[in-house]
DNA sequence: GACCAATTAGGACAATCGTCCTATTTATGA
DNA sequence: TCATAAATAGGACGATTGTCCTAATTGGTC
């Protein structure tokens, strides 16, 4: 029970200095620390990096599959719903500011780093992109619901990485009401449609 | 002569390399490698990482004033102007996919670092910034010409992100037929306005 | 041919990295 | 209470890192 508590402990610290330091530049002292274990007793709880890597992925896999089904039961109104995806970059805006998207920036890391895991990395992306998907589906758009996923996709991570450049807060602000008249032009484009 | 010679294929592997694995996992030994020299050689060019990592960041800098120089002249219409900058991500489809953006990714990994030069690397992304606003004010949007170039720079850094996770093609030309619709609007719009 | 500066190679250095081993301490349950 | 397992600390290991020093080599100039 302690144990899988510590565990927890360590998972939770890696993912925190995984996004805000970067992966490859953050050390096993570093979680040691951040948890305060010595580097020794590190290795009891994992063999390796990777294996760490691969616990953080799962947890954030995890973390998004439960924030998404709350969504889901936030509104019968996929567009209220969407919302709520493209209102992170707000609701998130100063650890934005900071580090940038913990998705996007992990997956552009461990590609470059050709990383093992770097496919799994992948699959929180996918899996925000399938959520979008089926939201537009419901909305009336069937055939362009997976091209509006991207789109939408494609926007967030645009956004996090300039508000990371630039710090901008008004720009944050513009570009979500920007895309919310889309979206709600998408959905009327769509019933008129039907 | 030789010796800046030397220099410039330091500076060109590093950039290079920098991009390909990003900054901190590029160590002295790759960059020497590269150049064939050995490692004891390369601390009579440059003393220090960040020293290179200064020549590599101001070399992008000129080669980005030197592109957006070639693309002023290329037309009167800053509309063509601004869809040499959109079709960036065609241009360069290969390597996006396989590293990113090299601005982005950059930016990214030295505001993480907390480097010393992030703010330098900014500039570049500051440097397309300022760019697209003079193609917008000459296209007669005053006022909105910041906002509309930091849409586009947004647009441009989302589709790199997107495009090396999911290594879509039809998305990316997807994107850019669909910006540079939005672009013609916003020329008639501003036409409109005068 | 001799001299001087530019350029190069080799290696030392202290620190840090991921990994691993081995005691020791702590907690659990019969 | 005692045996057993879980958990922890400390340190060793080989490799790699950025940095730096020194000696050797090269090339051009008088």
């Amino acid at each position: 029970m302690r144990a899988a508590s510590k565990r927890q402990q360590i998972v939770d610290a890696a993912d925190e200095l995984f996004y805000s330091r970067g992966f490859s530049q953050t050390s096993f002292a570093d979680i040691a620390a951040a948890v305060n274990i010595s580097r020794g007793n590190f290795y009891y709880h994992f063999r390796t990096k990777d294996e760490i890597l691969d616990a953080v992925i799962d947890k954030r896999l995890a973390d998004r599959e439960n924030l998404l089904g709350k969504w889901d039961e936030t509104s019968d109104d996929p567009i209220k719903r969407i919302e709520c995806f493209i209102k992170i970059v707000i609701v998130n805006q100063a650890k934005i500011m900071a580090y940038g998207c913990p998705v996007g920036t992990l997956t552009t890391e461990l590609t470059k780093l050709d990383h093992a895991s770097k496919d799994k990395a992948n699959e929180i992306m996918a899996l925000f992109r399938d959520w979008l998907t089926r939201q537009f589906e419901e909305l009336g758009c069937e055939s362009e619901a997976p091209r509006h996923a991207l789109h939408v996709l494609s926007w967030s991570q645009g956004v996090a990485t300039l508000a990371q450049a630039f710090k901008n807060e008004e720009f944050v602000k513009r570009e979500v009401d920007q895309i919310v008249q889309w979206l709600v032009d998408v959905a009327n484009a769509g019933a008129t449609n039907h």
